[in-house]
DNA sequence: TAGCGCGCCTTTTTT
DNA sequence: AGGCGCGCTA
């Protein structure tokens, strides 16, 4: 336990071991941040901080997993579980299920993802009758999103003329309307979209002291990963937390500050000294990560940011090889190069496929990629893009669930209320949002009081939607005593939605089919998992709740030995022997939507710093002269960040192929197979699908269980079943923390107690799986 | 009301 | 190139 901290150099060992107090970690790329902060926590509590009392707070719910499973190497797994950690959305979701009451809003609320919320703002343009090519939603909601992240309510929003003027300079001077009705549809919808998440516990925070004091007391260590990609509204969250006992470690780069597009703001990290008392200031400037070379060319390019902390990163890593800089005539030779280049190194270095990343600025880009690793028979992998969650067919199974839970939810409602076709079309729908807001009641109530509306529709009408709601409440009943698997599996064959994806029996049906099966078995997983509660129907909430909150990079299964495909903001934080950073072009890379402040430019050139930085081994640069954006051949000039690499740094390589160019000869014009390859080409495999074939659900809950580690006796993790368990008992459980026994009931392996949490207020747990430990 | 087809618009980046 | 929305028709 103790030669851990051998394993930290002095700049490292220093941040870990200030216990109290105010801190700041810059730290350069590579420079072993994580693990500052993964040993700083398992010294908090090897110095007798109980983990309840340390929240630490990541960029994703991968980052958190794996931080948490390097502490229980550690601590032990039994201790790590009861650290609280994730990301500010999952661990602030949890809070608000247990306190959005408070608030108004009902345990079970739903969180709209951008798409939910996209839809409600199109439908609210709509009922407003505004014209929606000056009010695109795409930019209302962003609009929204960056006055929530700014703490800027409806009514913040009415008060500052400068905002109206501004919107109504924009034409668009209903904006403050559009932002007070969603506000409001969110609101009796019982749903939060992200930015809510974060809103809403400041809101809670501001408006509830004696909440407040509750959380500030039990955090009382708090890090904070990745601080300089908060945003105004996590930055409140974290002061006010963290008020009362100061206990703050913050940890970042502001070199890597790559979200300000969404609201992340700089400062939050170049001010921190400002905010707390005799802060101490730690730096990590030893890069361990990559050659000579790659530090190099990383520092020499954001040399030419103005904004920054003063730092300096080195390493003393071998030279290596210089960055390779590649021109390629389009984005198909593009490809080609990139798959022939892995091809290559991969053979003569002995490589694995994990060995190599290629990094990109937009997903439109991964295609060409893919197509040519395919050809070459290349595993690869695509992060992100479009998610297994925000697919259409598991998006209509969990419309239901969510319904079920959540009544109100009204974007769930218009989703599944004629899918599949139940003859109810949009003109009926039309009229019962108007109906619904003339009552001020939702939708479903509107549906279940259909006779004691004034709504004009035909009995054949009102009879379909009656059937609609039979059905809805046949599900809400059968939830009460089925578990979550049970009821969805329920669902998704009576609703008919099997049928639909079954009767087209196109490849795509098929896939659709498959993708439900493999969502039931990702809820029985987590049914598995959740089986202790007795409460079943919180379980549900809280599969939809990481159903809401997953990303891509969370779900990592399937083989492992892949070439991984992602955008450079995917890629922070991760680390591969050799990368490709492709389509460095003005326009692209910088973004042409980046390049009219200085600030947005700085942003790109920290996106490209994070990009090369990502490398451990070898770099590669690749641009074209010409380039298929919109369906186009578009004419390509190289990025300008390529001239700001210093030379020393840099191999400048130019194809044979372009050097001998000849259109007659040229692959692309001869197909999609570079003529001295063809051997390697195989018949194109049309059921490979495009997207992560290899995306599995697993791991929704932030404390999965991994395999456990024997304990020491104090610490033991006992299954209370067959021991003397009383009313009156203190007892601590793995996820809800410290609680007192209220009630006991039943017998044998129906028992159950009845605890009261000091988080979240009581709980029914099944005595057969509750792992309790008893305090006192 | 449902299904089909045309035309438009899109591309930053994500919790 | 592809997805989505709108409008036309059965």
């Amino acid at each position: 336990m103790e030669n851990y901290l051998s394993q930290l150099n002095e700049a490292q060992l220093a941040p870990t071991l200030q216990k109290d107090g105010p801190m700041i970690v810059i730290a350069g790329a590579g420079s072993g941040k994580t693990r500052v902060l993964t040993y700083r926590i398992a010294y908090l509590m090897s110095q007798g901080v109980d983990a309840f009392n340390i929240l630490a707070l990541t960029f994703t719910n991968k980052a958190a997993r794996e931080m948490k499973g390097r502490i229980a190497d550690i601590v032990g797994d039994s201790e790590a579980k009861n650290l609280w950690m994730g990301t500010f959305h999952s661990v602030f979701a949890k809070i608000l299920r247990f306190e959005g009451h408070h608030l108004g809003f009902p345990s079970n609320f739903t969180i709209y993802d951008t798409q939910d919320s996209q839809k409600l703002l199109g439908s609210i343009i709509k009922e407003m009758n505004l014209d929606k090519d000056i009010y695109k939603t795409k930019q209302i909601y962003s609009r929204i999103s960056s006055y929530k992240n700014s703490l800027i309510t409806v009514k913040a929003y009415f008060k500052n003329p400068e905002l109206i003027e501004a919107d109504a300079m924009a034409r668009r001077p209903r904006m403050g309307d559009i932002y007070a009705a969603y506000v409001d549809r969110c609101f009796k919808a019982g749903a939060m979209d992200f930015d809510d998440l974060l809103l809403r516990t400041n809101e809670l925070l501001t408006r509830f002291p004696n909440v407040l004091a509750q959380y500030q007391n039990k955090f009382r260590y708090i890090l904070v990963d990745e601080y300089q990609d908060t945003n105004h509204s996590q930055y409140l969250i974290v002061r006010a937390l963290a008020d009362r006992f100061q206990n703050i470690c913050v940890v970042g780069d502001d070199a890597q500050s790559i979200y300000a597009f969404r609201g992340a703001n700089i400062n939050n990290i170049l001010n921190f000294q400002k905010d707390y008392d005799d802060v101490k200031l730690y730096r990590l400037e030893q890069n361990y990560r990559s050659t000579k070379n790659i530090v190099g060319a990383a520092n020499s390019v954001i040399e030419h940011n103005k904004t920054k902390l003063d730092k300096v990163v080195w390493t003393a890593n071998e030279e290596g090889e210089k960055v390779k800089v590649n021109r390629s005539l389009t984005d198909g030779d593009e490809g080609r190069y990139v798959a022939s280049t892995i091809w290559e190194t991969k053979m003569n270095q002995h490589l694995h496929n994990s060995d190599f990343a290629v990094l990109y600025r937009t997903n439109a880009q991964s295609r060409a990629i893919e197509d040519a690793l395919r050809k070459r028979d290349i595993p690869y992998r695509i992060y992100g893009g479009l998610s297994f969650y925000q697919r259409k067919e598991i998006k209509d199974v969990t419309a239901y669930l969510r319904l079920i839970l959540n009544p109100s939810d009204e974007e769930a409602l218009k989703r599944i209320i004629n899918y599949p076709a139940r003859g109810i079309g949009q003109t009926t729908v039309d009229k019962l949002v108007v109906a619904a807001n003339n009552y001020g009641k939702t939708i479903f109530e509107v549906l279940q009081q259909l006779e004691n509306i004034d709504i004009s529709l035909n009995n054949g009408t009102k009879n379909k939607l009656k059937d609609f709601v039979t059905l809805i409440e046949s599900y809400q009943v059968m939830n009460q005593n089925a578990n979550a698997f049970d009821l969805a599996e329920h669902v998704t064959k009576s609703s008919g939605l099997i049928r639909e994806f079954n009767k087209d029996g196109t490849p795509e049906g098929i896939t659709r089919l498959e993708n439900v099966e493999e969502l039931l078995n990702g809820i029985k997983d987590f049914v598995e998992g959740q089986i202790e509660i007795a409460d079943a129907n919180g379980s549900l909430a809280e599969f939809l709740e990481d159903v809401a909150l997953a990303t891509d990079l969370d779900a990592d299964k399937g083989d492992p030995n892949h070439v991984a495909l992602m955008t450079i903001h995917l890629a922070k934080g991760l680390e591969f022997s050799h990368v490709f950073i492709v389509g460095l072009e003005e326009d692209l890379f910088p973004s042409g939507m980046s390049m009219n402040t200085r600030s947005e430019l700085e942003e790109e050139r920290r996106l490209f710093y994070v990009a090369l930085t990502r490398a451990e081994k070898q770099a590669y640069l690749t641009y074209t002269l010409s380039r298929y954006r919109w369906g186009k051949l578009i004419d390509a000039e190289p990025s300008r960040f390529i001239e700001e690499i210093d030379d020393q740094f840099v191999d400048i390589i130019t194809p044979l192929k372009e050097q001998n160019f000849n259109p007659m000869l040229d692959a692309s014009i001869f197909g999609d197979i570079e003529p001295n390859k063809i051997r390697f080409a195989k018949p194109k495999t049309a059921t490979i699908k495009r997207k992560d074939k290899n995306s599995k659900l697993e791991n929704f809950v932030i404390s999965t269980p991994k395999k456990m580690k024997p304990l020491a006796k104090s610490e033991d993790n006992t299954n209370l079943f067959d021991h003397k368990l009383t009313v009156g008992n203190i007892v601590r459980h793995q996820r809800f923390g410290k609680g007192e026994v209220l009630k006991i009931e039943g017998k044998g392996g129906d028992a159950k107690a009845e605890i009261k949490f000091e988080v979240g207020g009581s709980k029914k747990l099944l005595l057969r799986f509750a792992k309790l430990q008893i305090l006192r």
